[in-house]
DNA sequence: GTATCGTTTAGAATCATTCTAATTCCATGT
DNA sequence: ACATGGAATTAGAATGATTCTAAACGATAC
């Protein structure tokens, strides 16, 4: 399934109607959470849902600037923070590259990134239960040489002590 | 198993054989690779075994200042880099707090992370195949609100194109 | 004792991200 | 058309973890 951005316009061209149905999921979330889908936000959708690249922030920026020049990096943050709020886009946290975001599948799943050119991929189909570097290795192609797997949530001593919704910035 | 360190000597209460043995280990690998291990090395490598806080840089920067006040945060830093490259740490990074470290089991392994307290634990016992996120609550205590599942090694493109080592900063 | 080389240091630099305060946009009512 | 108010957007400053740099230090061999 192939999307593609027209550079010229905002037509799309080779779309799926995934592609469409996440956009319109995406535009009702937001309403939904009352902010306004303004003329950059819908580009900012339409370039996150574009490619499977899981583009960074900065990537983004340089999407939506293709139609919009004045776009402020603020505005894509900004917005990705609401589009996180309201479980829109998934990021995948990098501590010495910039974070990514999948807008496509917006809730966890397991992804292959490359060490050296710093792709992200989905990972499909992974529900046996041998040794995962391995099996993904063998199924995949990559030479994988490590695995995250993390769990993230409240502890039980934090659910006793907690009023409500005080995060942490992890 | 509870390792504790004494605020006064560098003496050790309640230390397991795993903890000495993987000291050892960790002191030998250094070795090998042709770096000394030094008073403040040494020491930084038992803070960094005992406790099973996976501490942060600065946290060992804290444990280390209590035998040799005038540590520099950068010999910290030196010395978990070498101990990546040795193999002899899991570094658990986060985007949007410190990284933490992980010396007594240096290989992949899952965590659960406190999205409230930062608190890093070992996750025991994770080889069943229902639903992980709703096993991983009922087993644990934990309320799980997120998974995250990532293969990180070279993709079959640049395993083709690459002479050798070149990395990205993933 | 001195030369050497790895270790350590303080501080500057970097970079992604967040914050801030001012400005602009835009829907609505007049 | 026009004013108004609240949200959206902006540029730039601030933050914070990490990395870099160049100088100072220290242990060991000679």
């Amino acid at each position: 399934m192939v999307a593609r951005v027209s550079e010229t316009s905002s037509e799309w061209f080779l779309q799926g109607t995934a592609f469409e149905s996440r956009l319109a999921e995406m535009k009702a979330a937001l309403r939904e959470k009352g902010v306004a889908v303004t003329r950059k936000r819908a580009k900012l959708l339409e370039v996150l849902l574009a490619s499977d690249r899981h583009p960074s922030v900065s990537e983004i920026h340089e999407g939506v600037k293709v139609a919009y020049p004045g776009t402020s990096l603020a505005t894509i943050y900004n917005t990705i923070e609401i589009l996180k709020e309201t479980g829109q886009v998934l990021e995948i946290e990098f501590s010495a590259s910039a974070n990514r975001y999948d807008g496509r599948i917006p809730v966890s799943h397991p992804h292959l990134v490359c060490l050296q050119c710093e792709k992200v991929e989905d990972l499909e189909g992974t529900m046996s239960h041998d040794d995962p570097l391995e099996r993904v290795s063998r199924t995949t192609g990559y030479e994988v040489v490590r695995l995250r797997t993390d769990y993230y949530g409240t502890c039980p001593e934090c659910l006793e002590a907690s009023s409500s919704g005080e995060r942490g910035r992890l």
